[in-house]
DNA sequence: TGTACATCAGTGAACGCGCGTTCACTGATGTAC
DNA sequence: TGTACATCAGTGAACGCGCGTTCACTGATGTAC
């Protein structure tokens, strides 16, 4: 039986994995730029000097997080866009995709949605350059249906990028309403996104 | 002559409004949950006891500037609902007034974007109230348009909540695109703003 | 108007505390022979 | 396989620093007569 990694591989990438996982659950009530290196160590049950074996700083680990959380959101906005069927039934889908990622990772979504706008300009970037690639993705796809015909480059990214603020959004939503409110989050969502894939079929207008 | 504050009062504002100015420029750079009281006061320049003259912490502050900053918002967002004139110029005028105010206004706009998911709970609820309360005014001004003849109430919220999020994330583009950039995220813009409007148009497909 | 007392915005010293970072260290894991 | 040395993830003490908060205070402004 061959294996990649050493035990010493092994255990630090669990380190700092634990280290990951600790500050995402911290940042759910507080902000990258308020999170301390000392609270983390002390979440995870490490010295705070074992921090900088992994990170140089708290914004550094942000941006590995960035590329957690992100990692997770992909596989969701490709299914969202990518599902087959009718208009309607295609968006009830989407939403629906929405919601269980939302259930499933909801301190990423928050995370994503905190920083994005947040105070560590380096993570800011990070969440822009990540979203900027799933924009791109989102209109590759776009790209393939039938309704895109005729349509430009420029109005299929206008579009994508509509789509992809549209989903966070949503993903938003359903992180902040009450159990009881959910219902109510996917049949406004779904709304919104029939109203857009309206203006679609009949743009430029 | 009359005055109706005295010289203490007067006085009082005037240092209350210092930190508020103060508070709002140091969260350029960094956000609520990490700006401290002896910062504030250090910028102003009066000692750091002083702040409790006025708040009884920096979440306190965030709450006030909400209070200011969306007071700036609201007249921005009627007017941007009501311009008159035909769909396209309505949107070009909408656009247009979005860039004016950002440019008057960038540390406010920065503020409701980041604090709008930031980690400050009472501050996140106060800007939620405030955005639902202009929701409800962009749904009455909707509301007197001819085209939304037959819309139900629940269609005409929806739109207008899209509307506002659209206006909040422009406003942020706008914000963080270099000066070389305005034309092209007001071009992105206005293409939004006309599918949605063709969308509403052809509403309920 | 003048006087005597009350109010209260802002002061400045002091406090205990947790922060980020440094440093020399330990001991388990890895490597070479 | 066994031995001798190198590596390096995690330790723990120590540091200087700025934080939020307390307290008794000062002196300009306000008020009552």
């Amino acid at each position: 039986m061959s294996h990649t990694l050493g035990v010493r591989q092994a255990k630090k990438q669990k380190t700092r994995q634990a280290l990951l996982d600790a500050a995402l659950g911290l940042l759910e009530e507080q902000s990258l730029s308020s999170l301390g290196l000392r609270e983390v160590t002390r979440a995870v049950g490490v010295a705070p000097t074992a921090f900088y074996r992994h990170f140089q700083s708290t914004a550094d680990l942000g941006v590995a997080l960035v590329e957690e959380a992100l990692g997770s959101l992909h596989p969701m906005i490709a299914g969202t866009v990518s599902a087959a069927g009718d208009g309607d039934e295609r968006i009830d889908r989407a939403v629906g995709l929405i919601a269980r990622h939302v259930r499933e990772y909801p301190a990423h979504i928050r995370f994503v949605a905190r920083e994005r706008n947040g105070g560590v300009q380096k993570v800011r970037a990070a969440i822009a350059e990540q979203l900027a690639r799933f924009t791109g993705e989102v209109k590759a796809e776009l790209a393939k249906h039938p309704e895109s015909a005729g349509w430009s480059d420029d109005d299929l990214l206008m579009l994508a990028g509509l789509y992809v603020d549209q989903m966070l959004m949503t993903a938003c939503n359903f992180l902040e309403a009450p159990a009881e409110e959910q219902d109510q989050v996917a049949r406004v969502a779904t709304r919104r996104m029939r109203l857009i894939s309206i203006g679609r079929r009949h743009w430029p207008g």
